[in-house]
DNA sequence: TCTGGGGTCCTTCATCGA
DNA sequence: TCTGTCGATGAAGGACCC
C-alpha cells in the first residue's frame, strides 16, 4: 500500500508577456493590437503579441511583414529585454515566496511543486488562485496556471486555460482531459510531425492512443514514438527541480542585406566571438567545441564544428577557429544571410599550458620554432592521444589549436 | 508567409580503435 | 598480416521550443 503524498505540479505561464508589460506601462496601448518584435519593412519575426493582435491571426514567430499586412494599424514595438527581465525577476520572487520548489523554464514560464501545500493553503485550486492573485498584486499582470499530477498535464492545462486561466486536472481525469486535446498540444509535435500525424488520421490525443507503439515507431522512429506513446497516456515526469546546467552558448546575427564581402563577415565573426567569450567569462565557463553557423539565401543553413585542444573563453581563439571553419567551407563570394558562433562541451576554463601557444602571435621565432613544435606535438600526443593529430598536416598547422583536432576530410584550406 | 535569436535533443553518417 | 565487426565518438543537420 502506497503512503506517498499525491504529487501536484503547477505550470505558470504569463499571458502575452512582453506585450502585456508594454500595455501595463503605457495605458494608451490597452485594448489595442500590440506586436513586440522586429520593425515592419525589415527582416524579423513577431516575438509576442497582445490578444487584440491575435484576433488578426498574428502569432509568435510569424514574419513581421506578414503581421503588418494583416494588421497595419497595430503598434509595433522593439523588445525591451532588460525591462522584461526585471519584471520576470519580481514574478520569480513572488513564486519563490509561495512554493518551496520553483523551476524557471524561460523568462515567462515556470514549474512549481505544490504537493506539500495542501494542509497549509488548501486544495490545488486555492493554491493556484493565491499565486495568480499575488502576481497580479506585485506586477499588475495576469498569468495562466495549470495544475496536474505531472509536468505534461500541468503544461497542457495552462495552455488550455489561456488567458488568465486556472485549470486543475486531478489524476482520475487525466486521460479524459488529454484525450480531447489536439495532437499538436503534445511536446515534440511541430511543423513536421503534425502533418505526418494528420496524414495518419490522428487529430486528437485520443486518436493517437489508438495507434500501436510498433506502428508509431515505424512512422516516427523509436525515440519520438515512445515519447508520444507515453504522453498520450499521461505518462510524464512529476519532478520539479533546479534548472539544468547550460550545455552551449552562442551568438548569431542576421544581416539586413546579404553580405558577400569577406572582410565584413570576418569583422562580424570577430564581434560575435568577443560576445561569446565575454558571456562565457561572465558565467565562468569555457567551451571545447566551436561551432560556426552560416545561412545563405534560400535559408540554406550549414554548421561546422571544430574541437579545440582545451576549453577556451578567449575571443581570439574562438574567432580563429570559426574563421578557419569558414575558409574550409569554400563559401567565398557566396552571399551570407546569417552568421553565428557558438561554443559547446562546456566546463571551467582550463589553464593555458606554457608550451601550447594560442596563436601565431604567440609563436616563438623561426630559429627555435621547429624544435619547440616537435616537443609540443609530443606533449599533445601524450595528453590527448595519438589520434588527436591527423596525418597530412604540417607541424605548423598541427600546432594551431584551431586546426589540430578532428579536421574535416578535406583538411585545412 | 518567407522565416530572429538562443537553446535542447535526436538521428544519421563517418571515422577510428579494439 | 589482412579483413570484418562493433561500439564509441564526433560532425552535421533537422525538429522543436520559448
Amino acid at each position: 500500500m502506497s503512503t506517498a503524498t499525491p504529487r501536484w505540479v503547477m505550470h505558470l505561464d504569463m499571458d502575452a508577456f512582453y506585450a502585456a508589460v508594454e500595455q501595463r506601462d503605457d495605458p494608451t496601448l490597452r485594448g489595442r493590437p500590440v506586436v513586440v518584435g522586429a520593425q515592419p519593412g525589415g527582416r524579423g519575426v513577431v516575438a509576442t503579441c497582445s490578444y487584440e493582435a491575435r484576433r488578426f491571426g498574428i502569432h509568435s514567430a510569424m514574419p513581421i511583414n506578414e503581421a503588418h499586412r494583416r494588421c497595419p494599424d497595430a503598434v509595433y514595438l522593439r523588445p525591451r529585454m532588460a525591462h522584461y527581465l526585471e519584471v520576470a525577476r519580481q514574478i520569480r520572487a513572488v513564486m519563490a515566496a509561495c512554493a518551496p520548489v520553483v523551476e524557471a523554464i524561460s523568462i515567462d514560464e515556470a514549474f512549481l511543486d505544490v504537493s506539500g501545500l495542501g494542509h497549509l493553503v488548501g486544495p490545488p485550486e486555492t493554491i493556484g488562485r493565491r499565486i495568480k492573485e499575488a502576481i497580479r498584486a506585485a506586477v499588475g499582470l495576469t498569468a495562466s496556471v495549470g495544475i496536474g499530477p505531472n509536468r505534461l498535464v500541468a503544461k497542457i492545462a495552462s495552455d488550455f486555460g489561456k488567458p488568465d486561466g486556472l485549470i486543475v486536472v486531478p489524476p482520475e481525469r487525466v486521460l479524459d482531459f488529454l484525450g480531447g486535446q489536439p495532437v499538436g498540444a503534445l511536446r515534440g509535435v511541430g511543423r513536421r510531425t503534425l502533418p505526418l500525424l494528420t496524414r495518419l488520421g490522428l487529430r486528437t490525443v485520443a486518436d493517437l492512443r489508438g495507434l500501436s507503439l510498433t506502428r508509431l515507431q515505424a512512422e516516427l522512429g523509436p525515440r519520438a514514438a515512445t515519447s508520444l506513446y507515453q504522453q498520450a497516456r499521461g505518462i510524464a515526469s512529476d519532478r520539479v527541480g533546479e534548472c539544468a546546467a547550460r550545455k552551449s552558448l552562442s551568438k548569431e546575427t542576421t544581416f539586413g542585406v546579404d553580405v558577400a564581402d569577406p572582410q565584413v563577415l570576418r569583422d562580424t565573426l570577430r564581434d560575435l566571438a568577443a560576445e561569446v567569450a565575454a558571456a562565457a567569462r561572465q558565467e565562468g565557463i569555457a567551451g571545447r567545441t566551436v561551432t560556426l553557423k552560416i545561412r545563405f539565401c534560400g535559408f540554406e543553413t550549414h554548421t561546422r564544428q571544430r574541437r579545440l585542444p582545451r576549453r577556451s573563453d578567449d575571443a581570439r581563439t574562438l574567432f580563429t577557429a570559426a574563421w578557419s571553419l569558414y575558409e574550409a567551407g569554400r563559401w567565398e563570394g557566396k552571399p551570407v544571410r546569417l552568421i553565428g558562433l557558438g561554443i559547446a562541451d562546456l566546463g571551467t576554463p582550463e589553464p593555458v599550458q606554457p608550451d601550447l601557444f594560442d596563436s601565431a602571435a604567440e609563436r616563438p621565432a623561426d630559429s627555435d620554432r621547429e624544435r619547440r613544435l616537435t616537443v609540443a606535438v609530443e606533449r599533445i600526443h601524450a595528453r590527448f592521444g595519438a589520434g588527436a593529430l591527423r596525418r597530412g598536416m604540417s607541424a605548423t598547422d598541427q600546432m594551431d589549436p584551431t586546426r589540430c583536432l578532428h579536421q574535416t576530410p578535406e583538411g585545412p584550406q
